[in-house]
DNA sequence: TCCATTGTTCTATGATTTACGAACAATAGG
DNA sequence: CCTATTGTTCGTAAATCATAGAACAATGGA
């Protein structure tokens, strides 16, 4: 639980999950993200590792979602009052 | 927003989150946390600046209590997702 | 085969965080 | 007035984290 919370508790990692809230199956390199590549690498691997995401190889890219099935059946209700208290991107 | 997904994330934090959901209005030193009394005040420091919870000077102690309609009315159903999925303490 | 694209891994650094003990302030009680 | 209680603040040490650059691996296209 403190995983998660701390994983959705980064300004980058937020308007990642944000992003992919709105629209999955993104690749990383799809995200306009303010930090190095290697930065952003970090924060994929953060919300990945905390099961906040998943990440599929397709090609020389990885195609990323949000795991909502999983994190609804341990956490009821908490992905959806995140997104729906910081509003749209 | 991520300030208080941040406050949320230390265990020890938690803890204190979840006594004071079951019962409001206890003094810090009544919580048994597993840590140094200078340490608690920080946890108890970052809690109110997050704006989780308020202090109530009392006597020589602090009354503590979850600022439950604030946090409700910026990030509706947070706190309650948060509580739940963690159970009771 | 050669090169571009995509993202990871490694290493380093600066900032933040957690932790503790000691000293301090404020209050209450004797 | 003296002491105990409660919690804060200060100084510091250790750990963690965010960040970036360089090198690397894997894939796909020319």
């Amino acid at each position: 639980m403190t995983g998660v919370l701390y994983a959705l508790s980064d300004p980058v990692r937020l308007a990642i999950v944000k992003h992919l809230a709105e629209d999955g199956g993104k690749a990383c390199g799809t995200f306009c993200l303010p930090v190095a590549k290697s930065t952003a690498s970090h924060h994929f691997r953060v919300l990945r590792e905390a099961g906040v995401i998943q990440m599929r190889p397709e090609g020389t890219q990885y195609i990323n979602s949000l795991r909502r099935e999983d994190l609804d059946a341990r956490f009821p209700g908490l992905l959806d009052s995140v997104l729906r208290a910081t509003g749209p991107i």
